[in-house]
DNA sequence: CAAAATCGTTCGTCAAGCCGAACGAAAGGA
DNA sequence: TCCTTTCGTTCGGCTTGACGAACGATTTTG
């Protein structure tokens, strides 16, 4: 895929999920609509001045003009998972999630007390929180994929709709790492 | 900071990482010395294609491109580490490490049976390993600095160095996460 | 229904980036 | 020591991207 095109796709994704005219989008980043429309056909090579003006009128990191597609969530059970290949057979890993080049990633120690559910607002759009359970039983996830994981569970999910925590029998303690778009 | 200095930093950063001449990077990219030499004094406004160029030729990814500068170690036993507010009682986060803009990171789920110390070589200079130990007991860290843990517990290292894992009693389950440095 | 506004595209002009050549400086070889 | 190579910078040209204006098409307003 040629960098033009990349570009081109990212602009327009972009600029629909904010919901703005092309026209409106070049007035507030101080470009020339012709250019825009240029641009987004994918008959343009811009500088980085352009782009700059473009990340910033839509309020997104600049990174974020060279990506392709988006991510989804993922259950993987405490004793599912592709291991990785070892020459020592008493160790064992299982690659949960590959990080992207474009993400970051804040770890967090949750404990969980039993209770009422713990209701998360929506994070920023984008955001995906993977779950690595220590402990207890937990269920967790957006309100229309909620699951109910155990010790060694992972599960991955979209962070940007609101989504629930509950643990359901005892303290849980679970690793959350919140994988936010740069 | 203006985005023509940071891209001008970033080039030159990388390419005297990569230990190549400008007029060599110029050539293998592509380009004409004389716009290297103006990109990396800051004096231009480069086009996607020649950053694409200039990102092929040095093996590193676009994005790579436009971020600015560049760890250490830290254990946090179970009952440690600062919790963030919450307005829930039921409810405990602890942040055990903030991902800083220039790295990547890879989650892994390991299982550690006990026997012979794993013992791993170096990785990547600058690569750190977030450990998180869901249950059993393990020892591990870099040789000179070597932890036991327990269910809970983080410990964080520098994988650059030769390392060691070792279930000390029955199995242990934790997630490891692998940061390594773009 | 017509006037007005807004949408996105196309065209000609001008500025600016990329190129190639020439330059002085520094390092290595005969 | 002199010659050769390589380094990075500076200087005209030519190409190209950004701009502004005008266009038809669509939607909104009175």
């Amino acid at each position: 895929m040629t960098p033009t095109a990349i570009i081109a796709a990212a602009i327009r994704r972009e600029r629909e999920l904010a919901q703005i005219s092309l026209s409106a989008l070049a007035a507030k980043a101080g470009l020339a609509k012709s250019t825009l429309s240029q641009l987004e056909g994918g008959k343009g090579n811009p500088n980085v001045e352009t782009l700059w003006a473009l990340a910033t009128a839509l309020g997104i990191p600049f990174s974020s003009l060279f990506e392709a597609a988006s991510a989804h969530g993922a259950l993987i059970r405490a004793a599912e998972g592709v291991s990785i290949a070892s020459s020592q057979s008493d160790f064992t890993a299982v690659l949960l999630d590959k990080c992207p080049p474009d993400r970051r990633r804040d770890l967090y120690r949750v404990l969980l007390k039993p209770g009422a559910a713990r209701q998360s607002d929506a994070h920023p759009r984008g955001t995906v929180e993977h779950a690595f359970l220590c402990s207890g039983r937990v269920r967790l996830g957006p309100l229309d994929a909620v699951e109910d994981i155990g010790p060694g569970d992972y599960y991955r999910y979209s962070g940007d709709a609101a989504h629930i925590y509950e643990a359901l029998a005892g303290e849980a303690l679970l690793l959350l790492v919140m994988d936010s778009p740069r």
